[in-house]
DNA sequence: GCCAACGTTGGC
DNA sequence: GCCAACGTTGGC
């Protein structure tokens, strides 16, 4: 299944949805055609304690499947947004500082979750079937850490990074990057 | 530990 | 379809 395509504007005869997914509204870009070559930016977190960035760089071949994802938003993001050879972020939540503090590679292009339908797994969904996926992964290889870690604040203090996605929407754990953003980042942890 | 900002669920 | 109750994320 590919997401709602949306054709311009939204109509103004029809009332905006109270919540309208991020995916159909300022970031359905994320999921329209590319350019040859082109490559797209992300954001991922990670609780460091569950799963930090030097545990990806101590996998084997640097990659890990980035699984028990059960928000729709950031499933539609990795499912039909993310495609191989993009980059992300790779953020680091509760922690002190919450910071972003490396760049990894989206290695493998969305696929099922297999832990959905786990029961012994504690992200267990009784409503995903494997014949009919509810959730689904991308597999992320680490490229190079941060020499300088960048702390959300200096994120919510820059007024390049404004309208970040990480700062703009709180509480998803996928989200888009601009690749203005991106350079932005890059430059502030010195990579 | 508190709580804001959501998304989801289920009663009606 | 509406909306109140509840659950989750994640900053602080």
């Amino acid at each position: 299944m590919t997401p709602k395509q949306r054709a311009g504007e939204p109509t103004p005869a029809k009332k905006a949805p109270k919540s309208m997914p991020y995916e159909q509204g300022a970031w359905a870009h994320v999921f329209a055609p590319r350019a040859a070559g082109e490559i797209r930016y992300w954001l991922i977190k990670s609780e460091p304690d569950v799963f930090s960035y030097e545990d990806l760089e101590k996998a084997p071949k640097k990659t890990t499947c980035w699984d028990s994802v059960r928000n729709s938003s950031a499933r539609n993001f990795m499912r039909d947004g993310m495609k191989k050879g993009d980059l992300a972020f790779y953020y680091h939540s509760n922690a002190d500082p919450s910071a972003i503090v490396g760049i990894c590679e989206i290695v493998r292009e969305g696929y099922p979750d297999p832990t959905s339908w786990d029961p012994s797994h504690d992200y267990f969904d009784p409503k995903s079937d494997p014949d009919m996926p509810t959730w689904y992964m991308v597999d992320v290889k680490a490229v190079k850490a941060f020499r300088t870690p960048v702390p959300l604040q200096q994120v919510k203090d820059d007024p390049a990074l404004a309208e970040m996605a990480l700062v703009k929407v709180g509480r998803l754990s996928v989200v888009p990057v601009t690749p203005d953003e991106w350079a932005h980042v890059c430059a502030l942890g010195g990579v």
